[in-house]
DNA sequence: CCGATACGCATTTTT
DNA sequence: TGCGTATCGG
């Protein structure tokens, strides 16, 4: 049993998983099997009598470690259930609810996403007086997160000079009051916000080292995922919880190590080498995804970089044929020459859709080649956009959930105070702000006692708030008793949001219903699921630090089977393709007055694209248009600095792109398109109406019936549900074959009527 | 307090 | 260009 899945690894695999007796630090290459190394690791531990209650496993995304742990479940069976296993951020937001008291938070803390935090840290700002136009909401957050990613707290920063210069600097002298007032104001909602999971968890441990020791003792052994993605916080928690029984293994791979902005640090690499003077070093240089032209293409472009952990990646498959460089002279082009090669690899080469992805370096690129393959009705799907739970009516609906479980939470009471509208406007909510800010109480506090922190309002105001109050009180109270499926069904009624949304039947109230039905079934299944691993009463809060944690990353929606994938290439690591496509490869994609400035940022843009080469299985192609649609202006570019990294050898040019790009100065004349034939589309200029009727009148030819079926420019073909508006604002909503339902703003839609 | 219009601002983002 | 937020008027 034992031998038989170390016989599956090489030899270098092998030793990494063997070498226990110390600190270890897994150097592994793109495609060098390194999740397989982080598995059998663990199933080695097991085999070697570890408990699996004392193995700590940190990832970076719950798929991760979802997938790890089916991985290790299949070697091990039901003992995987007992792992420590998971984020960073769920594992210690576990371990806090446990240690709440001694840091001042209850067990049922709120966890505040990015959006929630933005919108404290807005009314922070206004409550200050400050201009939001200097204090940007998301710069000041980006640079509290910062702070707090470097274990600096709002002491620390009021007192740092350098910090001070660097914000007078930058025209912001009252970060660091903004900084602890919002410090506070978390601790007063009894929140965190996802870095504070990270600061806490280090001010446990720091505090009360007998917390600390009772954590490392139990953590006989701590492996760490993606270890290149570490921010100084992360990296400091688990030298509080390994540095003495230094049993801890680190994998990762520096030449991917794409999350600088967000404070992972290239750095913590080589610091834990330091640290642990003794830890060894296995390198992982046998990739076992990619051709070998693929695997030496990319191994020349990151050696260019000058910060890095030398290795020599190299792979036995076949050799495979060279990255082919698509040269486009429009965005449109480039969509096409993509979407007519995808088509191709399918029909000629037997592809299945799903082994195509489409990479690109910005959401908002996506849209050419959306376009591209409605056009040609080929099927793909597309990540990133709106989160599910970021949508307006979950965030309602979950801002409820965590009144009942936290009603001190601010942004949930802010959201929903007058959310579905009981006549509570902004005047009433500033009074109560003001109340709570003067006697720093939460607004909770303030509601419950009016009187006692001087709320001056008038009895109508003062009857509807107590109305409110009581509401919340009511879910207060069943939160004790119910659990969670139960009391979703009963908020959502009671609260009245079920009445608000049911009211008329819009297609957008459709798609909320159908939303909040959704969340509410994930609920019974999230308790279904609870129970049968014996917990008896699943509680809203339990349900709620789960998904306050989750990103729809996480859920693979259903009939992504047969697709062709789209999305960033952030969000590709991770994961292979047999066939990539890499787009949108223009110089100037970002003006390089604002990023790009920095040596260290160029060397990102580099390993950036590494990553995205390195996805692919079997074939790669690189493509850019000299020239684009830019916020609805022409923009000309030269091919990025980039490709000119990659040595020739590997490449398919169809110009010289490589040795000496092309120089565009001028507008370059425009070829003919041969590819595809341009969808005919008639322009709408002038729509008669009737009056009173939202209707467009009958028969003419402008006109637009309910019923008809229509081929949009970039939709493809769609069947009229319904018109209505009037004149300029006249809007037809169309349910598309493969685009779903739309609102088009006839005055500028550009399609035509077909039947 | 809600709607309609006006303005201004556009990276990547595992948690 | 196209969306999200700010502001004004009813």
């Amino acid at each position: 049993m034992e031998s038989n899945y170390l016989d599956e690894l090489n030899e270098r695999q092998r030793e990494a998983v063997l070498y226990n007796d110390g600190p270890s630090l897994v150097i592994a290459g793109a495609g060098s099997g390194k999740t397989r190394v982080l598995t059998y690791k663990i199933a080695y531990l097991l085999a070697q009598g570890y408990d699996p209650w004392n193995i700590l496993a940190l990832t970076f995304t719950n798929k991760a470690a979802r997938e790890m742990k089916e991985r290790i479940a299949r070697q091990v069976g039901e003992r995987a259930r007992y792992l420590w296993m998971g984020t960073f951020h769920s594992i210690f937001s576990r371990i806090l609810r446990t240690e709440s008291q001694p840091i001042g938070f209850s067990p049922n803390f709120t966890i505040y996403d990015s959006a929630d935090s933005k919108s404290l840290l807005k009314s922070i700002i206004k409550e200050m007086q400050l201009d939001d136009k200097v204090y940007k909401p998301g710069m000041v957050q980006s640079r509290i997160s910062q702070a707090k990613n470097r274990l600096i707290l709002p002491d620390a920063y009021a007192s740092d000079g350098s910090i001070y210069r660097s914000d007078v600097e930058a025209k912001v002298p009252a970060m660091r009051d903004i900084y602890r007032r919002y410090w506070e104001r978390c601790r007063q909602s009894d929140a965190m916000d996802f870095d504070d999971l990270l600061v806490y968890t280090y001010i446990l441990f720091k505090s009360y080292p007998d917390i600390c020791q009772k954590y490392a003792g139990q953590f006989h052994y701590v492996l760490v995922d993606e270890y290149q993605d570490t921010n100084y916080a992360q990296h400091s928690i688990v030298l509080q919880l390994t540095s003495e029984r230094r049993r801890v293994c680190v994998v990762g791979d520096d030449a991917q190590s794409i999350y600088s902005f967000r404070g992972a640090n290239i750095d913590n690499i080589l610091k834990f080498t330091q640290l642990y003077k003794d830890a060894r070093l296995f390198k992982l240089e046998q990739n076992y995804r990619s051709t070998q032209t693929i695997v030496c293409a990319a191994n020349s472009l990151i050696a260019k970089n000058s910060e890095q952990i030398r290795k020599e990646v190299f792979s036995e498959k076949s050799v495979g044929e060279p990255i082919q460089v698509f040269n486009a002279y429009s965005d449109v082009e480039e969509g096409d020459i993509v979407a007519n090669k995808i088509a191709q690899l399918r029909r000629k080469e037997g592809y299945a859709y799903s082994d195509m992805a489409v990479l690109y370096r910005t959401n908002a690129q996506s849209r050419i080649f959306e376009e591209a393959l409605r056009k040609r009705a080929l099927p793909y799907k597309i990540y990133g956009g709106l989160s599910f739970y970021q949508r307006k009516e979950i965030k309602d609906v979950i801002s409820y959930f965590r009144l009942a479980v936290n009603p001190n939470d601010e942004e949930a009471f802010k959201r929903v105070l007058n959310y579905p509208a009981r006549g509570i406007g902004d005047t009433t909510l500033n009074k109560l702000i003001d109340a709570a800010n003067q006697n720093n109480v939460s607004l909770w506090k303030v509601l419950s006692e009016p009187l006692a922190f001087g709320l001056s309002i008038n009895k109508g105001t003062h009857a509807k708030l107590q109305g409110f109050r009581e509401l919340i009180e009511g879910f207060i109270q069943n939160a004790h008793e119910k659990d969670a499926y139960e009391l979703g069904g009963l908020i959502v009624r009671q609260s009245g949001i079920m009445n608000e949304i049911y009211q008329d039947r819009t297609p957008e109230n459709l798609s909320r219903q159908e939303n909040i039905e959704e969340l509410i079934n994930g609920m019974h299944d999230f308790c279904a699921t609870r129970q049968e691993e014996g917990n008896e009463h699943v509680m809203l809060t339990d349900y709620l630090s789960e998904v306050s944690l989750l990103t729809d990353q996480d859920s693979d929606k259903e009939g992504d089977a047969e697709k062709i994938t789209l999305m960033t290439i952030h969000s590709a690591k991770g994961l292979e393709f047999k066939n990539v496509f890499v787009v949108g490869l223009e110089e100037n994609l970002f003006p390089s007055s604002l990023s790009m400035n920095s040596y260290r940022e160029l060397e990102e843009e580099r390993r950036l694209f590494y990553v995205a080469i390195t996805r692919a299985e079997e074939h790669c192609y690189l493509s850019f248009a000299k020239s684009r649609f830019k916020y609805g202006k022409m923009e000309f570019s030269n091919p990025s600095r980039f490709l000119k990294d990659i040595d020739v050898r590997y490449l398919s040019v169809p110009q010289a792109v490589s040795s000496s790009s092309p120089q565009v100065n001028t507008m370059p004349e425009r070829p003919k398109m041969v590819v595809c034939q341009p969808v005919v589309a008639r322009k709408f200029t002038k729509v008669s109406t009737v009056a009173s009727r939202p209707a467009i009148s009958t028969a003419s030819v402008n006109g637009l019936q309910v019923g008809q079926v229509i081929e949009h420019e970039r939709f493809g073909i769609g069947e009229v549900l319904k018109v209505d508006g009037a004149g300029d604002n006249c809007k037809a909503t169309v349910k598309f074959r493969h685009a779903g339902e739309k609102q088009l703003l006839l005055k500028f839609a550009r399609f035509k009527v077909i039947g």
